[in-house]
DNA sequence: TTTAGTTAGTGTAAAAATGACAATAAGGTT
DNA sequence: AACCTTATTGTCATTTTTACACTAACTAAA
């Protein structure tokens, strides 16, 4: 096996073999804690045993890896239809012991595909039965990891990566509405914003550049039954925002 | 071999075998034409023998893919010493039609990690020899490649991926001395700006911000020998450029 | 049926940034 | 010395941002 000894420069000029995983990095906002959340599932096997790790697996020979992706995400967490993204691929030497021995006896590394995904409060559900190797699939807040006893593999800088590109990523493409219902209000948009930055917002201010650039369209509702004014609500133009990105329009906000 | 005939739902369920490849998009700056360029390399064998390619090759075993798109960059365009960033990693199910024949009979797939690489005017000189399978690595500007009779596998995807991906961050990352010279003048910062972007600026105006962020640093010196008052000369602070990113500073130009 | 409480939404004035462009500076060339 | 060219500074009207005051609309309690 590749990892038990020092490879001559001739075996390195070898051709890896490689198995290919992906992990998903699942983010929600939890509104009454004011929180960013991530999907974590327990490993049900060695190694990293009962440590918490994202939902991933191995990709199929026939498959792509955003499919792989969906696919376990449905698998261990039972959600469906989520905004998908291609986050980087993880491929340090050892980040996945298991190459070289067992299933993976004749590979010669693992390396993993990750992608982030967001999904609306009404998917926040998870599966608690836990599909396959994993049980438990849980929501934990993004700030609160550190006090976690294990995370599995390189999961730890995944994470760091999927949550620096969400918030690079929220300041200048309009993503926040995939963290809400169809249907919301500016301030709960604003609150998607506050949340992932994690810093105030001056309502006035928000609402007069969310509303600039023409992708949010009202609808005929209100907000109902709350006990003060109702807001208007709101629904993503997406035909309208893809005219946008063709004429280089600046989403910043 | 996995590709010859339909998969049986069992067959499928077998976690792929894979070859890793690292394909690079070098751009540089042609200052004389005001243009936008990349490297491509002339294919050496089949498939797509004779076709322009990106720089790439097989990534070994134990070798991880920077390391690789280093390795690479070297041998077949004598480049070294790069601003390397990792792309893309492209797996669609054909985009490599070697899987499943020859040295790779035995993989179900070939994907490959993408990475884009950013050199100056004097690192410009690639090497004609062409190492390896590559022969005539090449600067091609990015707005005439629909006129080259042939681009191997999905080059032309990981092309456009990776000219969005230089457009839109060099608005709000300082990237753009990676494309000069450690010395430049204000001037030709600006020129890459316009060349990248497409669309000329007001030199006033791009001073103004280009210094108010405070990550050029005056030097001594001033251009010399040229026919005009001469400019002064600037380099980049990267220390500074480091403590405004911990400070969450915006960048944009 | 008021009135108080609460959040939605509008308005505004000072400060900062932008965009267009004029004016001056500093070299070399003739 | 006069001229040419590009560098650099300055200016000013306009737009955008920021902070914050003010009005609107609804429920619930009195």
């Amino acid at each position: 096996m590749a990892n038990s000894k020092q490879l001559t420069k001739n075996e390195e000029e070898v051709f890896g073999r490689f198995r290919l995983t992906v992990d998903c990095v699942v983010f929600g906002l939890d509104f009454s804690s004011s929180s960013l959340k991530l999907v974590l599932v327990r490993r049900g096997e060695e190694p990293f045993k009962d440590c918490w790790s994202l939902p991933g697996g191995f990709v199929y020979g026939m498959e792509e890896t955003r499919a792989a992706a969906q696919r376990i995400l449905a698998k261990k967490t039972g959600l469906g239809d989520v905004f998908l993204e291609q986050l980087y691929t993880f491929d340090a030497l050892k980040r996945d012991e298991r190459a070289g021995s067992g299933l993976n006896k004749d590979v010669d590394r693992i390396i993993s595909v990750a992608y982030f995904a967001l999904v609306s409060p009404a998917q926040h559900r998870v599966e608690q039965t836990g599909g396959g190797n994993a049980t438990d699939a849980t929501w934990f807040a993004v700030d609160d990891l550190s006090e976690l006893d294990c995370l599995s593999f390189d999961h730890e800088l995944i994470i760091e990566t999927a949550v620096n590109r969400l918030r690079g990523k929220l300041s200048y493409v309009p993503i926040g509405f995939e963290l809400l219902e169809r249907k919301f209000t500016l301030k709960e948009l604003q609150r998607v914003y506050e949340i992932v930055l994690g810093h105030n917002l001056d309502s006035s201010n928000f609402r007069r550049r969310a509303l600039r650039m023409k992708i949010l369209e009202p609808l005929e509702e209100k907000q109902e039954s709350v006990a003060h004014r109702p807001a208007q609500l709101y629904r993503f133009n997406e035909k309208r925002y893809r005219e946008l990105v063709e004429k280089g329009f600046d989403f910043e906000l």
